[in-house]
DNA sequence: CGGGGCTTGAAAATATCTTTCAAAGGTGAC
DNA sequence: GTCACCTTTGAAAGATATTTTCAAGCCCCG
């Protein structure tokens, strides 16, 4: 008899999704009053009880194990465990739910977890930013002049030459032939060299910096395939730029430097080229790919596990 | 030995929020092949896992309970029912929020917008998973050694030299010394240089790269404060580290190699590190930065817009 | 104040989880 | 190629946790 009303309770509510606050008001009318004590402990902290075990819940609420099952059964479960796992999924729902508000600015006294989480949604955000503000026609047309350029070369300064750096390093890799120039002199002095069939890259955030726009206009003018890589898709670089592909500017602190985030976009910019040009030749790039990680191999110690 | 490290890591990682799927592909390659199914169907089904015990979970992996409790103590937990807790936490979690789900791979064949859109959504992913799996604490206490280090050598070869020098560069504008190495040989050289006071930092995707780990241990010996960045908590690099920051893995493909994401999340981390240490010598390094800005300024000319 | 049914917890029974241990499988040295 | 050694693995024993049973206590009502 007791049981039938179980019963009819366990089926009205199938294994039961969130509103467990909800169900124990209801229900609680139903209830003895060891059964309402631990009912109340469960709903006032779902996720301090699902770390009890049926022997500590009981404990907590004085009450016994026998009690603890029979409540867990009241509220629609098959048993204790069962409602300890639902308490765990609402303990991580709720704990989802108290907002992390990352997107203010990183503090000086900011916690480190908070740096952390801050750090990682704003290059969240600068990716998707960069991902759509890119203009798909011109890195395609960036793409097409790469894959069949008898020779690369890349001009970047400061933060941006590391940029120009990773760009080269992949584009050996698949057996183009791609240089990073970070000193103005040399770029210019190479730069000359260069003529039609020939591709430059300048890398510059700012979209002004003089010592990158000197040796894209001098392979502008040889004839080379230009290409410029900036956050100021207006600014001066432009001028000597077949294409230009703009990364996104994200807002920066006074701890966060613009180069942080500019960095990030140009990253993602240039790894899309990348792939781009190891798609359109991907009959000499796979298998290139491949020797150079069988070339780097010997140089790990093996002893792993 | 092998439980030795074991036993460090899983203490190092608390009960593990929700990264789950990270933490797998992370641990995977130090794990068994058993043990590896076992991770995998985990992090394939976490709510279909969740409903199952141990020796359910056994017969699905065609595994023993003894292994699934040696993979759950792998991923950090106490026992299969901490885990199993976790897992349901996690299924409630993800049921809230549907992936949009741009996960396929990139292939050959795919229009430059997609490839766009996927390696943004990839390397989002990375981060995110990398956020969630970087140790605080450890991290902490690398920000700490590294503000108060009378000189700091980085090490790093290959694609992760350019995260080296990235570092180093920052660094170096708030005012700290800051050397990033490349050639094997003058890193030893520099680290035999070091002693107490002094920091060392080895990144590294693989954790067995030798060139890197050679310098790191002389670093260790001369008794500097060693750390590591590397996305194989338990390779040999980490014999040497006083302390340990892991990088994620991300599954690659043909065309997408590891290298791409493991930078991503060791500018990440390296990031961290630097806000962090930027936050503690905040008194010098904001007006250091400044100064930096104002040093450029000229080398951008004028005629924007 | 005593009977009948409801409530409760102690303890037994069961299920689940954890540990141990020996066999199977693999690896490197000779 | 073969042996010794180390790793990996699952079966089964051991420990915990959960569920069930059952009798004592409690409460309501006559």
């Amino acid at each position: 008899m007791t049981n039938d009303l179980k019963e009819s309770f366990s089926t009205d509510s199938p294994p039961a999704p969130a509103a467990l606050a909800a169900k124990v008001r209801t229900l609680s009318p139903s209830m003895t009053r060891s059964m309402q004590r631990v009912a109340e402990a469960v709903a006032g902290d779902p996720a301090g009880c699902a770390a009890l075990t049926v022997t500590g819940l009981a404990e907590l609420t004085g009450t016994s194990e026998a009690t603890v099952v029979r409540t867990a059964r009241l509220l629609g479960y098959p048993g204790y465990r069962d409602l300890r796992l639902a308490l765990a999924g609402l303990a991580a729902h709720q704990e989802s739910g108290r907002a992390p508000a990352v997107t203010a600015d990183i503090a000086v006294d900011d916690p480190i977890a908070d740096v952390v989480a801050k750090l990682a949604y704003d290059e969240q955000q600068t990716l998707a930013d960069t991902a759509a503000g890119l203009d798909t026609v011109q890195l395609g047309a960036a793409v097409a002049a790469a894959a069949t350029a008898r020779r690369i070369d890349i001009y970047g300064v400061g933060a941006s030459s590391l940029v120009g750096q990773d760009l080269a390093q992949k584009l050996s890799r698949i057996g183009l032939i791609a240089h990073s120039h970070t000193d103005p002199h040399l770029a210019v002095t190479n730069a000359v060299q260069l003529r039609s069939g020939d591709m430059a890259i300048a890398i510059t955030h700012s979209g002004s910096t003089g010592d990158v726009i000197e040796p894209l206009r001098v392979a502008f003018d040889r004839g080379a395939t230009t290409v410029a890589i900036t956050g100021r898709p207006d600014g001066p670089v432009s001028q000597y730029a077949d294409h230009v592909l703009t990364t996104s500017t994200a807002r920066e602190s006074e701890l966060r430097p613009a180069a942080m985030s500019s960095r990030t976009s140009q990253l993602l910019v240039v790894d899309c080229l990348f792939i781009g040009v190891a798609q359109r030749t991907y009959e000499t790039a796979a298998p290139a790919l491949a020797a150079s990680y069988e070339a780097l191999a010997h140089r790990h110690t093996p002893r792993t596990r």
